[in-house]
DNA sequence: CGAGGGCGTCAGGGTTCCGTCAGGACGGGT
DNA sequence: ACCCGTCCTGACGGAACCCTGACGCCCTCG
């Protein structure tokens, strides 16, 4: 299920984007401000982001700068806001879309199926299968000989990064930015230990890795 | 230079776009009427599409139709409907985005270097084949007979410099001062011992390479 | 004919990098 | 308050790698 990240601070309209996202089969999660925001970008793994540039404490347009310093997660700006000055900058910024308020609602529905559709992944399987394991971003859960693997937070993070762009090489540095942020990217020990136990859970025989492929001195890779 | 195609058929709205785009550094084609749009969008290869929905001979969603038929590039749609149902069919059929007339020419520009971001590395040919290795840039794998190879990150990022500028000469001093720094790009003994390296393990005959090239006195150079 | 420079090959010491085990810190649930 | 799972850091053995030095070859030039 697509995972929404709604950045709103009015109650009314946050109330009224929940209720119909969630009927329209999303998975939605709301941040009242832009530390909320922050926190449940990282940490929650939204899909989308809905972000409305009024927010109590934080700049609507430093949430945007902030969440594109380390995600290229889909953001569609709702703003009251409808002078071009405002919508060129948060385009450039980096947002996906701006829609001003007021807007109807099937339009914005219509908007956030387009700008989904521009996330970098999606394109392709949203399902990764090796000749031992099964990772299914969608749904977020790995399977292997059939039974599904119980992996903790940090490990799926980690096989999502390396899923997402299977057969690429991810960079050390990209992983740990997204892992920790980008002050511990030189963390590489990180890594490590978190490689070993994937390995552990998914591979047939941990120290001969098939799948999760080290590549020295740069990153890893998921071979198929 | 990024390929715009506009599809217009108000002769002054499709000089002023032409004129403003190319002013922008675009390269741009302007296309009258749906067919020359089918015709263009087929053979001209453009990066991003601006298709205005009003057209003399062919209804605008069905060229939208018909480009999402073969191809993912990006489409901004142009109309004077205004109705959120013009919009939803619109952006459900694939386009990008859809600004209503009259509009903004700034926000306009703004919106197609969000739909041109979307498109997915489109640009230059990630993969170099000769007759008995291949080297894949984007996915940073080098195969030979099918197997992939082994390579060192030095090893590595060598032949991506050679490869990077296919049948050119790479001066010797320039792949230094990539591998090493700048202050150290006089041991040209250096080359010599990683190009041997790579001889061994890509060239089928590595004392008389067919490959990888010694130019005396200058550099090295990777022929197809 | 000998000297010299550019090139290719081989080998080894020093260093970096990787994988693994182990244990303390932290937090949420019971 | 306790327990358990997870996160993170440290230490260490082993392997891979980087780089340099030494040597032989070929060609050119004195």
């Amino acid at each position: 299920m697509t995972r929404v990240l709604v950045v709103e601070d009015e109650p009314a309209l946050a109330r009224a984007l929940a209720i119909t996202l969630r009927a329209h089969r999303y998975d939605v999660a709301v941040a009242n401000d832009g530390r909320a925001a922050l926190d449940l970008s990282a940490n929650w793994h939204p899909d989308l982001v809905v972000l409305d540039l009024g927010l109590p404490d934080l700049d609507g347009m430093d949430v945007l700068r902030a969440i594109r310093g380390w995600s290229a997660v889909p953001v569609v700006v709702l703003s009251a806001r409808q002078t071009s000055d405002d919508k060129v900058e948060a385009l450039d910024t980096g947002a996906d879309d701006y829609v001003s308020k007021p807007f109807a609602m099937d339009e914005l529905l219509a908007r956030l199926r387009a700008a989904v559709r521009h996330t970098p992944t999606g394109d392709g399987p949203p399902v990764v299968v090796t000749a031992t394991f099964t990772v299914d971003l969608a749904l977020r859960k790995v399977t292997r000989d059939g039974a599904e693997v119980r992996l903790t937070p940090t490990e799926w993070h980690m096989l999502e990064l390396l899923a997402r762009d299977v057969g690429k090489v991810v960079g050390r540095r990209e992983l740990l930015t997204e892992l920790r942020g980008p002050d511990l990217a030189t963390q590489t020990h990180y890594l490590r230990v978190y490689l070993a136990q994937l390995r552990r859970k998914l591979e047939p025989d941990p120290t001969h890795p098939r799948h999760l492929v080290t590549v020295p001195g740069v990153g890893y890779r998921l071979v198929p």
